[in-house]
DNA sequence: GAGCCTTAATGAGCGTAACTCATCAACGAA
DNA sequence: TTCGTTGATGAGTTACGCTCATTAAGGCTC
């Protein structure tokens, strides 16, 4: 067994400070002073065997958004993908809360990357809906995107903690329910009407992708560049 | 000087890790195994230590509270005295961030006490609005404590950290702003264009869901089918 | 095959810091 | 003066991250 495997499962089994290199070194068959040939300290390699971990939990998630159509259903699989993710890992979220964010040099770390890319696609939902008029230009997309992040922190703390579970599809609603609200334009006719299209566009769009998978031969038909 | 009044000094200063109890002692004017007559613990003196700090600083915001009317002022204020703690308060939001929420025992401290009643005065508020027909009667208060909270959290990470600083009191408008709008009621209950455009926009949820079961990761790429 | 050189692994050891415990000083009572 | 009790003391103990001189291995030249 190689270091990382070795030291990922020790991490994500004891957390950081209960588990000691001496144990990583001998379960990766080597002995304590080789680990420091590959990583230059304890920290380092936590570092390492997260970014390895979270590259994997969120490998396609923007592919799979891709295939999602709508300013709401994109920014509700945004927060339902984050929410699952920190739900199926809540060993590998309480290494990422409590070790990696709060050093300082999260900055220079490739999970920091990946969470810019997944807040950038934050920001490109909510700029794609304001062009498209269902959106409110003034809103300070910063802020959305911090609401997001820190509200699914909030949201799955408990669970991280060991206490107690949460529903990922439904608290997904409920918190795209809120934000969108709070996003979404006026309450003119005009506004609402827009919305309505916007809506019944994305469900237009979404049923023929269903269509196509139900259907006899499962064929792809292709449904976009139609304009 | 007593040993609180040390201890402080130096976590302030320093941090957790980075404090060492021989240091504290001897500003105490005490010897290091003195101080384990009074705490057992390094973290447990922490606690204490951050507990009288948080104290301090929340201390009569509940009465400033009651000083203020209308559901939106009082909501931004409670808003804005805890982004105004945060940015009088790095030293401080470094340690309850990193060594006091995430510890397993933080259920049973003060501190967690002093949260739940920050967030309880959030809930009223709500509840006030909802009572006086101002805001949303469905509106998950939950999700709306959690939402504020993390959201301070995020808002207040970089400035935490050493990198840059922020406006509380523009900050605090334009979260309160986003809030509000997500909180407030909208047109008539029985608007039949806000029925329409709730039930769609549920539809168009439910299809995406259903797409999303019915091809796995897949919504997007149906076009080669392997025999 | 013999000598040599570069590179990688070893494990004994160091430094530090939280925490403990046998000891001892201070002080009041006999 | 002597004894008993209380509470501070500081010299350990332990644990763990990290280092470094030494040794083994694997290829290259003659």
């Amino acid at each position: 067994m190689d270091i990382m495997a070795a030291a990922r499962a020790i991490f994500l089994e004891k957390g950081y400070e209960e588990a000691v290199m001496s144990e990583i070194a001998a379960r990766a068959d080597l002995v304590e002073g080789s680990l420091y040939r590959f990583f230059d300290t304890k920290h380092g390699l936590l570092i390492a065997v997260v970014e390895a971990c979270y590259e994997e939990i969120l490998a396609d998630y923007d592919q799979q958004l891709a295939g999602i159509s709508g300013v709401r259903n994109r920014l509700r699989f945004m927060i339902w993908r984050m929410l699952v993710a920190m739900q199926d890992n809540p060993d590998l979220g309480r290494l990422v809360y409590r070790h990696i964010l709060p050093e300082a040099n999260y900055l220079s770390t490739r999970i920091y990357e990946l969470n810019r890319e997944y807040a950038a696609h934050i920001d490109n939902i909510v700029t794609e809906g304001i062009t498209a008029g269902e959106l409110r230009a003034e809103t300070p997309m910063w802020l959305v995107r911090q609401l997001i992040m820190g509200g699914i922190d909030q949201l799955t703390w408990r669970h991280r903690m060991g206490l107690g579970d949460f529903d990922a599809a439904q608290t997904a609603d409920e918190m795209t329910d809120f934000i969108y609200r709070g996003l979404a334009a006026g309450g003119h006719p005009d506004d609402v009407a827009a919305r309505l299209e916007a809506t019944s566009r994305d469900l237009s769009t979404t049923a023929t992708q269903l269509a196509s998978m139900l259907g006899p031969q499962n064929v792809y038909t292709e449904t976009k560049k139609s304009d």
